[in-house]
DNA sequence: TCTGGGGTCCTAGGACCC
DNA sequence: TCTGGGGTCCTAGGACCC
């Protein structure tokens, strides 16, 4: 049997990261119950971006509106989102990773990123990642080995915190068989309730459903592509092509809703100016912009439409506001563009990375 | 309870053409 | 008057992830 250096994927992913920063800069906070969302305070709309693990055992977890988490954790510190530090941090992480010998980063967040090596010892390496990491940013992070992307991306979740965990063809059914399908990467609440209808609750299920049942149900990729999650299977080639963003968008919840036309008019083009001042860093052609209404009550469906194709935000402007003022008179309480550009030639001939590897 | 902001990709269905 | 079958392109909307 050959026991020498084989391909394999790792996964690291940062241990409570956000507020893992936070903490680096206050000591005192250490062990305490840290909420890091929004602008750090729990009566305006905001979410939870990080929670400590302290104060995860109270309940608390990202995407989480930072009111009820307040309301769960009395003592818990509460600290404004800040995205310049964390990129810094993000930054230096990244570049340990790439200083491995071997290494093939393909950065998947601000905190998280597939590592392709060829080793003999998969967990050896991955400890050495975890030292680095620790030497040189002083933050922890849990590692996920695989033979294929997904296998190393659910694997992670076992290792944490600041552990390795291996999971392959395999023991992936033994570890992942019995688990229902929202455990898997790609799965969330709407397609495992869908999953269900068709009888498929858990992993197991979902290896060994019918493929055309699944291709009915979610169409001709989509239905595969489940089935293949369910096993495990996909791609396993980490691909460090350098990402090119699609397109750009801003949007703003208001912490009061928007009740008069001049407020709408500020706002908008307020919104459209930042839009464009992305793309232009850019330096890309745009090739559509999109309006986005959400209107009280929130659940409203969202109300998007494609309105120019153009350069010029004069166009745009009026634009937008001709639909606004069609559209029926309700607060608003989300407005937001979304601005897509062309891609470069050499980005649509080679794979630029999509869906983080899908 | 009352739900951010930044992204990506897929599907259904209409318009249009042959 | 009633209307096939296939293809492509586009938009709106849905779902998911960090």
């Amino acid at each position: 049997m050959y026991t020498g250096p084989k391909a394999w994927v790792l996964h690291v992913d940062l241990d409570q990261f956000i507020a893992a920063v936070e903490i680096l800069r206050r000591p005192e906070l250490a062990g305490k119950p840290v909420i890091v969302g929004g602008r750090g305070d729990p009566t305006e709309r905001a979410v939870v971006s990080t929670a400590s693990y302290e104060a995860r055992a109270f309940g608390v977890g990202s995407g989480m509106p930072l009111r009820i988490a307040a309301r769960k954790v009395p003592d818990a510190v509460i600290l404004p989102v800040d995205a310049e530090t964390y990129t810094a941090a993000s930054h230096e992480v990244m570049a340990s990773l790439r200083e491995q010998p071997g290494a093939v980063v393909q950065v998947l967040g601000w905190d998280e990123a597939f590592v392709g090596i060829v080793e003999e010892d998969p967990e050896s390496y991955a400890r050495a990642i975890q030292r680095a990491i620790l030497e040189r940013t002083q933050l922890h992070c849990s590692v996920g080995i695989g033979d294929t992307l997904v296998r190393a991306k659910v694997a992670t979740g076992f290792g944490k915190p600041r552990g390795v965990f291996r999971l392959t063809a395999e023991n992936w059914s033994e570890v992942m068989g019995g688990l229902p399908t929202r455990e898997l990467w790609g799965v969330g609440p709407k397609v495992s309730r869908r999953l269900t209808t068709l009888g498929i609750t858990s992993v197991s299920d979902l290896a060994h459903a019918d493929v055309q049942d699944l291709v009915t149900e979610f169409g001709p990729k989509m239905g595969p592509w489940y089935q293949q999650l369910g096993r495990g299977e996909g791609a396993s080639v980490v691909d460090d092509t350098p990402w090119v963003a699609r397109g750009h968008s801003r949007e703003t919840t208001y912490q009061l809703d928007l009740m008069t036309p001049t407020e709408v008019a500020e706002q908008t083009r307020e919104l459209v100016n930042r839009v464009f001042e992305d793309v232009a860093a850019e330096g890309r052609p745009v090739i559509g912009i999109t309006l986005k209404v959400r209107y009280v009550p929130f659940t409203t469906k969202v109300f998007t439409r494609k309105i120019a194709e153009t350069q010029d935000r004069e166009a745009v402007l009026e634009r937008a506001m001709e639909l606004l003022k069609k559209v029926e008179d309700r607060p608003i309480r989300l407005l937001g563009f979304r601005a897509e550009m062309s891609m470069p030639a050499e980005a649509r001939e080679g794979h630029t990375p999509t869906r983080s590897g899908w």
